[in-house]
DNA sequence: TTGTAAGCGTTATCAC
DNA sequence: GTGATAACGCTTACAA
């Protein structure tokens, strides 16, 4: 658009097709229109060079076909896999990706919230933190992993049944001392119920649990000190370890191994997300995967509803466990 | 813009404020307006919720403040650094990114430039492969990787330097027998000159050498065979093997490993990227470090720049050895 | 300084 | 079917 010639426009093409404006306007609309007529009004746009401004079209009727995604950031390979599946559902409607990132900082969420409105994308797909964000309850939105209210429908996975299978999956694989470890946003969010999940299974099957909560700020070291506290004759007072994310995994098996501890046979881990190296396309650890080609086509399908009279305040895809070599098996 | 209800607009604030519509344009362009009058319409904004509308902005200033950034896909670490680094200077000049995903395929990179062409952003960022892309010259590019005519710029590392540096780290690190490995796409690009300086640097020094390059199409399995045919009595041929890409040393080096080679033992190893796993931050081997962010500043500035008369037709940005365990320092 | 009015490129409503 | 014409929401001379 920051072109210097000057760009053709349908008043353009309509004089070059020696038609009127209104039937350029047609043609590039599939409108009914005179085969003759259509055929060189498409002539003049190929000589011309012409591309319908979606600017002036976006102007005139209210749509935009263009989704701003909102994110912490892109290096999580979660989020990336996430933002590329959500690309492709997008494109395989003729929509378009903005993508905005936040780093989790809740002034750049309000800032993205704000510039998406101004862009009057037709929806908003987003992963956000800040605890009250502003957002213009005429514009859809849908989140991921955290519940505004009940008007806007929030998409995550079953992370109360995920943690419920870790226990499950420690405890079919000999473990009897177990131990839930997250560290993460003091932002209630919808992953908080992998821990609860967790919970509520071992105290079903009257299996005695730790569990330690910690906040992004501790930093994930200070994990260490806890552990260090429960060793005892070389063995650590657990066996079978659940972490809330596969990120956490893989620094608690450092920091095991420092401790010269062996994984799976002295102590086993089970962590959740299901991020895969990318080189080798292997897990880091064992896992509960969340499906996040579901995930992405869920909250675009949604997003895109004509319907949005009757929308689910929650939705929540099944997960599946995966070994990784954390756990015997 | 989807929205039910009507969106406010400037008439509205210009009426709640009981000025001109001129005035309120003239207090959200920061533009001089008597102090009272532009607190009334600051605060008559605010009650109703005014955003201004960027798509009414743009269709009269021929300027949308966006840019697209067109990339096979963000599931490769190095692309998803790239973007997250082109989305932080972007943001940080008030330029919102919008993301297009092409799986490298011509047909989706061509109707990607389309889709950009019709959202008249401001300027556009590839990477691709479709050999003759048809892009208007009208529409600042900037191409990664890529030259395409001296009119548009590329931005790429200095391929060449990285070639020669692997192939002077692996004679220092005491190899004798180089080999260098590269699969990839068909299409000439700048990365082709990693190999290029690989051998530039050993005929200089007089060294034998060997080259292999594949296309993507035959598949990384394919080079086990040629590792198996220069295998002689548990000995590899080469002690020294510099592939294109980080992605391509992984898979090579589990192939040594099944040959029963050890790394860096009887082999070392060098890469290109500079990837880091996600959840330790460490490298997945010995390397040529792209500089990701200094790559993704350089796009966004000579993309933004506001004098296009005299644009450098091609930018090396330097690269930098680090040992990432698969050399012996 | 403030208000008025033309026009950006498109769509949509009409008469023809 | 086709062709003039009025919006869409905003910026920007220009007039007051």
């Amino acid at each position: 658009m920051k072109q210097k010639g000057n760009t053709p426009t349908m008043k353009d093409v309509a004089q070059e097709a020696g038609v009127a404006l209104g039937t350029v306007s047609k043609v590039f609309n599939n409108l009914p229109v005179g085969e003759s007529y259509r055929r060189r009004v498409e002539e003049a746009a190929r000589r011309l060079g012409y591309q319908v401004n979606s600017y002036a079209r976006g102007l005139k009727t209210n749509k935009t076909c263009s989704v701003a995604l909102i994110l912490p950031d892109i290096a999580n390979p979660f989020f990336a896999s996430l933002a590329q599946h959500i690309c492709q559902a997008l494109a395989a409607r003729d929509y378009k990706l903005i993508l905005a990132l936040t780093a989790s900082d809740p002034g750049a969420e309000q800032r993205c919230i704000q510039m998406v409105q101004q862009n009057k994308v037709d929806g908003v797909i987003g992963l956000t933190y800040h605890p009250e964000l502003e957002v213009d309850p005429r514009l859809p939105y849908v989140s991921i992993d955290r519940k505004f209210n009940p008007g806007t429908p929030c998409v995550s996975s079953d992370n109360f049944g995920g943690g419920q299978l870790a226990a499950q999956k420690l405890l079919e694989l000999g473990c009897e001392h177990l131990l839930f470890l997250r560290i993460g946003s003091p932002v209630p969010g919808e992953s908080d119920k992998r821990g609860d999940g967790f919970e509520s299974y071992c105290r079903q099957k009257n299996v005695p649990y730790t569990v330690v909560r910690k906040y992004d700020r501790e930093g994930i070291e200070s994990f260490r000190s806890f552990l260090e506290a429960h060793m005892e004759n070389g063995r650590l007072d657990f066996d079978g370890i659940f972490c809330a994310t596969d990120f956490l995994t893989c620094h608690i098996a450092e920091m095991l191994a420092d401790l010269g501890l062996r994984i799976p046979e002295d102590v086993q881990l089970i962590g959740f997300d299901g991020i895969r190296a990318f080189a080798t396309g292997q897990l880091y650890c064992s896992t509960i995967v969340q499906p996040v080609g579901r995930l992405a086509e869920t909250c675009v399908e949604i997003l895109l509803q004509e319907d949005r009279s009757n929308l689910p305040s929650l939705i929540c895809l099944p997960v599946s466990y995966a070994c990784g070599g954390t756990t015997k098996e």
